[in-house]
RNA sequence: CGGGGCGUGGCGCAGCCUGGUCAGCGCGCCUGUUUUGGGUACAGGAGGUCGUGGGUUCAAAUCCCGCCGCCCCGACCA
């Protein structure tokens, strides 16, 4: 992309509504703009960043075996009176009528939904388990939304729902999930760590959130070092019974608590030189929640022994456009964003620092024709400093700065967002370099 | 939901208390010159129902009331 064509909207100045740093960045660098209180829109750099993280999240989701779905944003109140959350769920939830006078809602979590479908197609215990997601907009009307799309009252989340014949079933869906999402935050250059949680309204008994660390984080954390050292990725686990189990005893082996559930006296047990502290913010939470809403909206299979069952269930979440801004409180300094190469908007930025030089127009022009879509061509009338400024700013991993001194030595420099290291060579070795 | 604050060109703000050349400043934007490796400098220019409705007054951005919107602190949350 062209940033002179582009609808990029940067400002040297912040808006005065932004008081955390990634508000304030995506502002500045032009990915998002508020439309109402808690409610944003992308724009394109922005959604390209969140279009990244989406299918990081989705690449993982299929390669531990779920199934995607798309349920609708309105849901019936009808199906929520049948599992008793319509009046529990307060004003949070976004109520409508629509013309006929017929009680709807913007879905705040599927779970009526997901239930209703499972229950109108699935009959035997063959065709267990299932674990299905979808990748939505929700919302809830929250009192106060605050920190950007941190905590907004519309916002992008994968769900996933499991159903299993049993508690042992379901403890292997549960682990499964707490497996893809730890490679899914890792993939995205997140140090994230499982800490038990309290369920909340969902309700169950088996609960995990994933707090990835960052200083601006919400809560306080205490973690064993154990927990940063793991490659997860490239972890020899596959996901069937026996390695999910050596997983998940390895997962809650090693000590890890927000302030809320912090235990003193466990924590004194573990090895001092292990021990972490940090903020954190949470990105993800998991539930097992049993036969919660298969009885209460009558789900059943038929099992081997011809008698009706009420399958386990349990719901995954991951906070698809959160995690923008947690990325970004993750990684970011005093001049911008600093992206994670896998969710960069663009691969590099072209810099252009002498248009009209016919030395380095031709050098970008050839560099942009190689890069394509990964790049962003920085041709305008700018500046230098106003280029180099807005290329930190927008948090590109890769700078590719042309100007004409080097132009005229047939070179470019290459210059690394993360650690402000540049390099002179050519510009094939430049490309050479990124790819 | 309790407490506090703010709405003035695209952004950041001043002006309000003490109504009357107060509609202004910086950035951004447009034009020209200049500069050319970290947001250059100079000159000229465009752009505002002062959130909104009502009231007080000879006169309201300024005082009073209602409404709307947004932000911050706390409790709650992916």
């Amino acid at each position: 992309m062209r940033l002179s064509r582009s609808f990029i909207p940067t400002m040297k100045e912040t808006p005065a509504e932004a008081q955390i740093a990634s508000h304030r960045l995506m502002l500045r660098a032009g990915l998002v703009r508020q439309t109402s209180a808690g409610i944003y829109a992308w724009l394109p750099l922005g959604y390209r960043v969140l279009r990244n993280i989406e299918r990081i999240v989705r690449e993982e989701q299929n390669a531990a075996g779920a199934q995607e779905v798309l349920m609708p944003t309105i849901q019936s109140a009808e199906l929520w009176r049948e599992s008793g959350r319509y009046d529990d769920y307060g004003k949070e939830m976004l109520r409508i009528r629509d013309r006929h006078e017929r009680d709807m809602l913007y879905g705040p979590t599927n779970e009526e939904v997901i239930t209703d479908l499972f229950r109108q197609s699935v009959y035997s215990y063959r065709e267990l388990p299932q674990i299905l997601f979808h990748i939505q907009w929700k919302f809830r009307d929250e009192v106060r939304p605050r920190f950007g799309v941190m905590r907004g009252r519309e916002f992008l989340m994968k769900d996933a729902y499991s159903f299993d014949m049993d508690f042992a079933g379901a403890v292997v869906s549960y682990r499964t999930m707490m497996l893809a999402y730890m490679r899914t935050f890792q993939r995205m250059g997140l140090k994230a760590i499982p800490m038990e949680a309290e369920s909340g309204p969902i309700g169950g008994d088996l609960s995990h959130e994933f707090i990835i660390l960052a200083p601006t984080g919400e809560s306080q954390v205490y973690y064993d070092a154990g927990f940063e050292d793991i490659d997860w990725v490239n972890a020899k686990f596959d996901y069937n019974a026996q390695d999910l189990e050596a997983f998940f005893r390895q997962m809650t082996s090693m000590y890890a608590a927000t302030d809320e559930k912090h235990d003193v006296a466990k924590w004194d047990k573990v090895d001092p030189a292990r021990r972490r502290e940090g903020r954190g913010i949470e990105v993800g939470h998991i539930f097992h929640f049993g036969t919660k809403y298969t009885k209460a909206m009558n789900a059943t299979v038929t099992a081997a022994d011809g008698k009706h069952v009420h399958p386990e269930m349990g719901s995954y979440g991951v906070g698809v456009s959160r995690l923008v801004g947690a990325v970004i409180e993750a990684s970011h300094d005093a001049a911008g964003i600093i992206w994670p190469d896998s969710i960069a908007p663009f691969k590099a930025a072209i810099l252009n620092l002498r248009r009209g030089d016919a030395a380095c127009d031709a050098m970008c022009e050839a560099l942009y024709a190689k890069l394509g879509a990964a790049a962003l061509y920085d041709d305008r009338e700018e500046r230098a400093g106003a280029k180099f400024a807005d290329a930190d700013l927008m948090g590109h991993p890769w700078q590719i700065i042309v100007g004409p001194r080097g132009a005229a030595a047939g070179n470019v420099e290459l210059k690394r967002r993360a650690t402000g290291e540049r390099i002179e060579l050519p510009p094939d070795a430049a490309l050479a370099r990124i790819a």
